[in-house]
DNA sequence: CAAATATAGTTAGTAAAACAACTATATTTA
DNA sequence: TAAATATAGTTGTTTTACTAACTATATTTG
């Protein structure tokens, strides 16, 4: 069966494409001298654009499990950019909200972000955002549960 | 700038699938009893291709760095599974070899690695994987230093 | 209502990724 | 040849991923 040795190929472009795309991101905020990382931008992010959330929900938003999602919040926390509020209904929750510190950080790094993430992109077509999203997700669905 | 917000989305997609294709194999791996983590297999994998190689380019094979190499040689040596010779002609290096014990596996695991692999393909077809290529090729070379 | 079960979040352990700083050895060049 | 530089690999630190086991609180059900 040829096909199966060259569809496994997928797998390490895949995984190598993904770690390049997070490694870029990653030295272009150093240079930028921002305290975060890109998993924390995109928990910050989130509560930018959505408002208040749980942790269950930040989790289920960025696809990270839970143990992950409590760690980056303690990280933010102690960078003081989120804030966990009691739930004032559920004793076992928090509500996590953004500080005004964290507020302004998305503010001011936004711009930066989307141009590290057009880099990417570069020569590369509407269409071909689309083929790539239609395969990205077919996999995915492939081996979802 | 709507193209920005657009595009950013890609990064997430990506690294979401590339982390569920990880997790997939990682616990079909578990279900299947065997001992080894996906990337601890590339490295076998790679061996049992090329045969005998030093730790530089097995990391570039992979597309790891020199310590995340370092370190998978650890656990794969700890294993029996590879085995660390020195170089006869520079006492920096290591020959890496694959033990016979990690042949074996290779042979034992390789059609069940295939399908694992073959799964996240299902209902795509040749040309979506051109294309696949093509763009993951491109969104790597746009972030190459 | 009490017991069973589900949910929100935490802690612990192992593996991996990225980076910096390091040792030891080879190679180049002044 | 001595000094400078390059290369092979290791160690330490931080962050993230995943699993399992755990605490505390809510909800369901018998």
């Amino acid at each position: 069966m040829q096909e199966a040795l060259k569809y496994s190929r997928y797998s390490f472009l895949l995984d190598r494409t993904a770690r390049r795309v997070k490694q870029y991101a990653k030295q272009r905020f150093r240079e930028l001298g921002w305290t975060i990382t890109v998993d924390q931008w995109a928990v910050i992010k989130q509560l930018y654009d959505k408002g208040e959330l749980n942790q269950r929900e930040l989790a289920e938003l960025t696809f990270k499990d839970h143990p992950t999602m409590t760690r980056i919040i303690d990280l933010l926390s102690t960078k003081e950019l989120i804030l966990r509020k009691p739930h004032p209904e559920d004793r076992r929750s928090f509500i996590i909200a953004l500080t005004n510190k964290g507020e302004e950080l998305v503010k001011d790094c936004l711009p930066e972000v989307q141009s590290i993430r057009m880099k990417a992109w570069e020569n590369l077509s509407e269409s071909d955002f689309k083929e790539f999203k239609r395969i990205l997700d077919s996999i995915y669905d492939n081996l979802s549960l």
